[in-house]
DNA sequence: ACAAGTTCCGTTAACGTTTACGGTTCGGGC
DNA sequence: GCCCGAACCGTAAACGTTAACGGAACTTGT
């Protein structure tokens, strides 16, 4: 069964060269000429030679500095996300991960001096919000050719030369969202909005998509509006929300995809229907709940930050202290809050947080003893 | 900051002792007086020691034997959470697990044999499937006093001495299946069937007292009938859902949350009620699809075996090699799976075992090389 | 031709823990 | 008196990697 694995030992011995040798050809380090550097990489992959990371790390006691730079946001979305990350990094065996937030007060603001100011830093890896792919995105190769691993959360930067990518599956959301919406609504005709944050992003335009194909495929009775885009701007979204409900009387619901679902409520509330629509949200926070308890709400999709957190910091340790190329596209099954379950999620979120709390102190208690 | 963490031996010199003792003291081994024991326990506390992993590791290069004992199953979802074990342990950086599969051929059919041949074995941890709850307990509080810690997956077996456990959260696969069965049928009334395993187990008492208490608050049009249990016997599902559909002819939904989904979909096409009846379902496998994809189901509740089997296998090991006591129970929100996103949920699933048989190929060409 | 520098490579001391072995001291038994 | 075992404790060699140092051989400049 198990023969004990391979060493810089073996491969020296097996070469008739030495330890220091061997060492400096795998980490391309200077002081080995090309040939024996050729050897040395020929005989480990032939003995299949994998580096023992406890000793890498008992030895040089290096630790890895990772960035977080995410939003403050007006939800407690980020929050989550944040909380999700310590979480995974408190839960590292070897502690050798130090984290850095970098938290940017308002929507782009701020993201592209605060992603420098990371690579300036020479941190390791980098887990990042990018709200505006496209201005980030120069800086973002920037990271990728200084070789600073950078994970993408919640929003996908494309081309970018980004590691990888957490978030939530919009195909998912947005298929799921059209089928509650046909199935809740029944046999009955009308149109139907759904807000976005901007079609120039990738995600929401996926979204938009998967609702607009499952709703025309299933529910031919419900009509598919043309997408409203909100740019996380409460008065844009109140009033776009207006004219919309103005010009689309038969409006029969409508799939809020983004984190501004108060401002819609609003509109909705003002104009007097709150209570004839359908309404599908977008994540869990404090402000929506009594609008989830009283129905005027019917659903909400929420995005799992948390999750998304620890899922980030995950790849990118993997990816740091591995090497290997692990699936670097998660996408997260977005959970289901109604009215029935909303006080179960309520209490699982609370319980995370005191649980989380626990851990710390038991830490700083300190009794292993193993 | 960080100043440098104690040491072995700062403890040892703090006391004027040897690294020895303070390794002995530690370790409750034989060799170390009562008093110096007592010193040592109480300064390392002082000091704040905590053991270094990778050190530990490295020197003592000792693996951990982990026992899973599970089903054989009649669907897939035993081979998923088999699959999360093995995705997790794969993704261990410190190599140190070893896994032994000991796989029941059918439900409750020699599982306390295989958990005591397991705890003879001396394996470090078992996670296993305790069927019958009630007529396992003996077995396990048995491998609780050998000290091998337990923990269940998908069931769990009070007052078993086990570590933890890892399940669906009932409540919310309850009370969420009360909703959408309460938004689908909408106004009109009727009477609502759920079949259990069995109501003597926790978990499907909580399902059905979930279900039925949202459906009691929210949706009063419609009255839940007393849960029927199959015992995951085909044959019984089959001859009590025939029996409730001809004294119910106003049964205007049924919620399956076991695995014994066809039986009740074969008994509601034979009674000519498939396209009469909401019907939502618990879990995703090959057989159901078609069902999902015509309408017959509704929605399924998919309970996440793979993550089950990745969470289970991480609370054990983080257990045994932290030795602290995390947050023991955790519980799973179930993804929602309809005909709109059943392509995606399908695509996933293939694509998670695509992505894990490409890591285990890269594994095996093995660059690290970092 | 000799010093100085370069390039390549071997050696060795860490890192913190485990484990085996050797050494004291003490108390009894002959 | 001496020997023996038990109980306690110190020492040192591992584990596999990193990083620093030193040395040999070989090129260059004068």
């Amino acid at each position: 069964m198990g023969k004990p694995p391979t060493t810089l030992r073996d491969i020296a011995r097996s070469l008739g060269t030495s330890i220091g040798t061997v060492h400096r050809a795998l980490h391309d380090n200077p002081g080995v000429s090309a040939g024996t550097r050729a050897k040395v990489l020929e005989t480990a992959k032939a003995l299949g030679y994998r580096p023992n990371l406890a000793a890498r790390y008992l030895s040089s006691k290096k630790t890895l500095r990772i960035s977080v730079n995410t939003l403050q946001g007006t939800t407690s979305f980020w929050d989550e996300v944040r909380a999700g990350v310590r979480e995974e990094a408190g839960s590292i065996l070897l502690e050798n991960v130090e984290m850095e937030f970098r938290t940017c007060p308002r929507l782009g603001e701020g993201e592209e001096a605060a992603l420098e100011a990371a690579v300036r830093e020479q941190v390791d890896g980098i887990i990042i919000f990018p709200s505006r792919p496209q201005s980030l995105r120069a800086a973002m190769r920037r990271a990728a050719r200084a070789h600073i691993p950078l994970v993408c959360v919640a929003t996908d930067a494309p081309n970018s030369g980004r590691l990888g990518i957490v978030a939530v599956d919009t195909l998912v959301s947005g298929s799921i969202a059209a089928d509650l919406m046909g199935r809740f609504l029944g046999p009955r005709q009308g149109e139907i909005a759904i807000t976005v944050f901007d079609m120039a992003i990738t995600e929401h335009a996926e979204k938009y998509s998967a609702f607009e194909s499952t709703l025309r495929s299933f529910y031919p009775n419900l009509r598919p509006l043309q997408p409203i885009e909100d740019h996380d701007d409460e008065q844009e979204a109140y009033e776009k929300c207006r004219k919309l409900f103005d010009e689309h009387p038969d409006l029969a619901g409508i799939y809020v995809t983004t984190e501004a679902s108060m401002p819609v409520l609003k509109a909705a509330h003002d104009a007097t229907l709150l209570d004839r629509l359908t309404i599908i949200t977008t994540d869990l926070f404090p402000d929506l709940v009594p609008y989830i308890r009283s129905g005027g709400v019917v659903a909400t999709m929420y995005q799992r930050p948390r999750a998304q957190g620890q899922m980030a910091l995950r790849m990118l340790y993997e990816f740091l202290v591995e090497g290997g190329q692990r699936s670097n596209e998660v996408t997260l099954a977005p959970h289901l809050v109604m009215r029935g379950n909303l006080d179960f999620f309520l209490r699982r979120q609370s319980k995370e947080s005191v649980s989380q709390s626990i851990r710390e102190k038991s830490r700083e208690l300190a009794e292993d003893f193993a």
